[in-house]
DNA sequence: CGTTATATATCACGGTCGTTATAATTACAA
DNA sequence: TTGTAATTATAACGACCGTGATATATAACG
């Protein structure tokens, strides 16, 4: 027998590599069935129609993300937590990649985007007892504020090296994110990790 | 005789609200044209192809964007020119979503990303000069990282309000940027505008 | 007015897409 | 081994797309 759960996360992966290398818009069945090895028949049998192996493989991505961040949390600090999302090298950029096409289409598609909504209160969830310590180093500032203005700054790094990356080298990402830190009175960490 | 440049942004302006409601998978010249008031021919006769369409739609989007900032920026501040392009009233929804949609289209469309980046550069220039006197009230610190730190929480922002408009009200973006302004040790102004 | 360029409309072509039905193959159990 | 279910492959349907050819209508102008 085959183990539903794996064979659905390598359809998964094979679609991940042609939304970072053709597009949402070039992600067909058929060109994702290609890049798994298989046919359009095994993803028909494996996910109910394109939107549930969309939905599927953002809630991968977001998985893989959040478990790379609580290590790196619990390994190293909050720093190196943030810059678990950040497009530093190919396989964060592929994540962030698609990350931004299913936001982005999430917008115009109400069913896409409450599956998506689902998965990142998940995230969410998981994200704020990890640098909950961190942010309580701060004690006279409003968490909620804090927390979404670290977000924020995520989100906004992420955006513009995906959309300049040449700019945006992954030593800027990480000066970038660790003067945000510090002036959010975090510990922005003294290692840049293997990134310089 | 037609105005070619004002038929021209006529079309790209129902391509902007066909964007917006349906997303760019939905944007089909079809449709665009039936919300435009013509048929396909006439798109075909003002526009060489649909990528020529997209370049030019997010081209006038980056003019109409930073000739508000240009305004706000001399008749208020800083803060009120940066609260231009966030998504805090339709129009700037409208806008913002189409930017999202574009830019993430560019990340896997080459000759895409290569007409947005001309027009990218043109804004970036304009901008500058804009909040420089701004910048130069901060002399201690590296202009180049305290605009980019700027641009990113803006982006930042406009994303994470994208996704989830209950979460970040009108409001909530704004008392965002002025505690970022504030951080960065930038004048934030005193009035929130109309937004509150 | 007649002629020519411009503007708009119509339509069909080739191609691609998601979905579905069905056939072929494989694995498992009785 | 035989039968049954799971897995994979194939094929076709209907719909939609960008593009380009062509026809009609409108405007400019000698």
């Amino acid at each position: 027998m085959v183990n539903h759960k794996e064979r659905r996360e390598e359809i998964v992966e094979a679609a991940w590599r042609v939304i970072e290398r053709e597009g949402l818009a070039g992600a067909d069945l058929r060109e994702i069935a290609r890049e798994a090895g298989y046919t359009t028949g095994v993803i028909t049998h494996y996910f109910r129609d394109k939107r549930e192996l969309m939905t599927s493989a953002f809630g991968l991505l977001v998985d893989r993300s959040t478990s790379r961040m609580a290590r790196a949390s619990a390994e190293a600090g909050l720093m190196e937590a943030m810059a678990q999302v950040l497009p530093l090298d190919e396989e964060r950029r592929r994540e962030t990649t698609v990350w931004l096409a299913l936001v982005s289409a999430s917008l115009t598609d109400p069913q896409l985007a409450e599956g998506l909504r689902l998965r990142y209160r998940q995230a969410r969830e998981a994200m704020l007892p990890m640098f909950r310590t961190s942010l309580e180093e701060v004690p006279r500032e409003d968490h909620e504020d804090t927390g979404d203005e670290l977000l924020a700054m995520i989100d906004g790094i992420t955006v513009d090296a995906l959309g300049d990356p040449e700019r945006y080298p992954p030593g800027r990402q990480l000066a970038l994110l660790r003067r945000a830190l510090a002036r959010l009175g975090l510990p922005a960490g003294a290692s840049a990790g293997r990134y310089g």
